[in-house]
DNA sequence: TATGTTCTCTTGATAGGACATACTAGGTGG
DNA sequence: CCACCTAGTATGTCCTATCAAGAGAACATA
């Protein structure tokens, strides 16, 4: 190969050439050939290695900063800093991440209706009065195990939605695919007692810790899309999160 | 003003150009010069109306886009987003984010240690068999109401700490003027119920819900130098962020 | 009128150069 | 032998330049 860190650049393929720099490290990085700690050569050098530029180079390593991988440090060099398991916490939906984790979710949809919006929902959703949504309550499982129950107020003129397509498909995909981008969501973390509705549900014993979170995801044109206030069971789910110093 | 953002450039200034331009278009949006939702000029004319270049420009607008403000679709243009209050989820201690928004905490050290490390801690901050580091134990009030218990594992060997230093100062004060340069940390939120000596500290109701935070905090150097785990008050506390999906 | 093509505007990606600045290490002088 | 200074090296910042790709409007054609 033509450089000592296992990574190969296709010229040819429409990802971008710091992207493949990006995922080839990744890759290098938790297969081992990288070891945490370990120095990497000099920015021009890996450039020249490639066959890039050094801007493409740097912004590869940017984003690997970014994303906690790397640290640099102006004078010295570049170095590994761990390849513990990071949960990147980025804007997906839990079924999304358990199904990258390789575990299978099912999920139950409890309640589906098609609503005039309360006062909190037009606020949240930014929807005039007398708006009409969709509102659903899902249960999710893993290995038959409850562990959240998800409630979501969803805006209606967007895609048409009914009971058995969210039980067969998951709230983001039919959303992306109705056309939505999405580009960000506001969350919160908190915590409650359980219900006993919710503990009945959730398999737990009463009165219990639960994990709370409400998002509010936007998409491209500024739309809140979609609000939900999720429960987790506190004794199987949690955030992780890798906060990077600027 | 040469420029319609109210946004002015000093090149003489030691803060580089694109950190200068950041600042600026965050303070147009806050003081409402942009309005949330309206679309900036392109790039080009925005890099010509401050005498930059346009990568400098787009790289102000690249942090912009990341922490939410901004978002970019290629063909049409970049809009401002939203202007509402966020927790901008940074490396900086309670401590921090309390005096930040202007109200005054106040700490206890319930308990001060210099010990051997026991085997999680000695893992958690990847410290050889028999290391010693200070441990301690503090209780965070906000207008005299106590909103998180808060314990601490510490390296002892960077920087020398007493129980009055800690009450004084704060931890990540203490470090840095050590010499800690701090890169980033590991973050994990969940919940649990209130046991009654947590009750008691912070005055809630026995079996109370309440959030739990673990951090591990990284220096530029690798180093582990410090792990917590806190609880707050579920009543009073959760923790807010904005995800940007890329 | 409706549809498809093209043109233009905007962001996205890449290249290569130049200079600034921080950190390290080694050499020099006291 | 120690302290200071200096050279080397690596990242940090900024520039000019060019092509690609997506989105939308205008226009031509069936």
């Amino acid at each position: 190969m033509a450089n000592n860190l296992g990574v190969s650049i296709d010229r040819s393929s429409p990802v971008p050439l710091y992207h493949q720099v990006v995922q080839g490290i990744e890759a290098a990085i938790n297969s081992g050939i990288l070891e945490p700690g370990s120095r990497l050569d000099n920015e021009i050098d890996l450039a020249a290695q490639l066959s890039l530029s050094r801007p493409t180079m740097r912004k590869a390593m940017d984003e690997l900063v970014r994303s906690g991988l790397l640290v640099r440090k102006r004078g010295v060099g570049t170095q590994v800093v761990s390849s513990q398991v990071r949960r990147p916490l980025e804007l997906s939906s839990l079924y999304d991440d358990l199904t990258n984790n390789g575990k299978k979710p099912t999920t139950d949809v409890l309640g589906f209706s098609h609503i005039e919006a309360d006062e909190r929902t037009l606020a949240t959703l930014a929807l005039p009065a007398g708006s009409t949504v969709y509102h659903f309550t899902r249960l999710r499982k893993v290995a038959g195990k409850p562990l959240a129950l998800m409630e979501n107020w969803v805006r209606d003129d967007i895609v048409p939605m009914d009971q058995d397509l969210l039980a067969a498909e998951g709230l983001y995909a039919i959303l992306r695919s109705g056309g939505v981008n999405f580009r960000l969501a506001n969350q919160r973390i908190g915590a409650m007692i359980a219900t006993d509705y919710q503990a009945g549900l959730l398999e737990t014993l009463p009165a219990s810790a639960l994990v709370t979170m409400e998002r509010t995801a936007v998409d491209d044109t500024g739309r809140r899309v979609e609000t939900g206030h999720h429960v987790y069971r506190a004794d199987s789910y949690s955030f992780e999160m890798t906060l990077v110093q600027r």
